[in-house]
DNA sequence: TACCAGGTGAACT
DNA sequence: AGTTCACATGGT
């Protein structure tokens, strides 16, 4: 794999990254597995990395654009400090190193039109295929960078539904061109406030509230927000109890009982879930806490995604 | 085959 | 303001 040949590269010592598990959550979805390490891109850069230890080894990127791709700064430790839910902290611990990203704007909302209905893996593939088709591939490198808005505005839908887009190549084409004219700006919402930025993204077509708040998380850095699917639905309404709740509702208790950094224990129990590694305690359990805590028969399993 | 997936938007009560 | 329905595609 030849990524920038004599460009930028080295490697740093991390306190705490779990780059597989980072690049798997359902945040960004080019990353590709290429022996021991990733290739893929951050923006218009093409970039291998490899994590031995606490070491990463970086090509093609500088080390600044990278700690800030990877948001490396953040305290994941006062992070998971924030929130003392016992099935929470069990999810932590078990989502050590997994950093929310902080990806290109246009990319992530333009990626996110994609995920309505559609698992990770599908998601992925519809990403793939419009860099295949629509982006221009990388100096020196197979690798496309994700479609300018120009580049896909200037498509037909139907040219977008080949790439197996279905219902979601109206709204990727409307947006798109929102944006190619100028009319609707990612990087202006940097400045708003969360509920600003959140009722602005809405206004394009093919986003509602919850991809609005997988934008907010996953590229402007608004970690408060819980961006509720039916996995952090099923959760948080078992946190809750059996009676049954808007989205609405669910969304305002997990901003409550999640805590200041609610997106980032959303991932973490989204993450769990959807690799059926989440447990939950039984909804109410005649048996004292003491036992339903060594008797896993007591516990309840979130079901297990369709694998894709 | 039937069901499900990181929902949205329009048309209904 | 809450409920219902159509909307494409691909995997189990």
């Amino acid at each position: 794999m030849s990524i920038s040949p004599r460009s930028k590269s080295g490697a740093l010592e991390i306190p705490e990254l779990d780059l597989a598990m980072t690049l798997n959550s359902g945040q960004a979805f080019h990353w590709t597995a290429m022996g021991e390490g990733w290739t893929g891109c951050i923006g218009e850069t093409a970039v291998f990395l490899r994590q031995k230890g606490d070491k990463l080894e970086f090509r093609g990127i500088g080390e600044k654009d990278l700690c800030h791709y990877l948001a490396l700064d953040h305290d994941l430790e006062a992070i998971r400090a924030s929130c003392d839910h016992p099935v929470v902290r069990e999810a932590s611990l078990g989502c050590r190193g997994l950093r929310i990203l902080r990806q290109p704007r246009w990319e992530c909302l333009a990626t996110f039109i994609l995920s309505p209905m559609k698992q990770v893996a599908h998601i992925r593939q519809m990403s793939l295929a419009l860099r295949a088709r629509f982006g221009t591939p990388l100096s020196g490198t197979p690798i496309p960078a994700f479609p300018s808005a120009s580049a896909l505005a200037e498509a037909t839908e139907q040219e977008l539904r080949s790439c197996g887009l279905g219902f979601r190549a109206k709204g990727l084409l409307g947006t798109a061109r929102l944006v190619a004219s100028g009319e609707f700006d990612p990087e202006a919402l940097s400045t708003l406030s969360t509920e600003e930025a959140r009722d602005a993204l809405c206004s394009l077509p093919g986003i509602g509230r919850k991809v609005a708040n997988c934008i907010l998380l996953f590229a402007y850095g608004r970690l408060e927000v819980v961006p509720v699917d039916v996995w952090i639905g099923r959760i948080l309404g078992s946190f809750r109890g059996r009676r049954k709740a808007t989205p609405a509702e669910l969304e305002r208790y997990g901003e409550r009982v999640l805590g200041p950094y609610a997106g980032y224990v959303q991932q973490w129990l989204f993450h769990r879930a959807r690799t059926g590694l989440l447990e939950l305690p039984a909804k109410k359990s005649t048996k004292s806490k003491a036992t339903a805590r060594t008797a896993t028969p007591s516990r309840r399993r979130i079901p297990r995604p369709v694998t894709g």
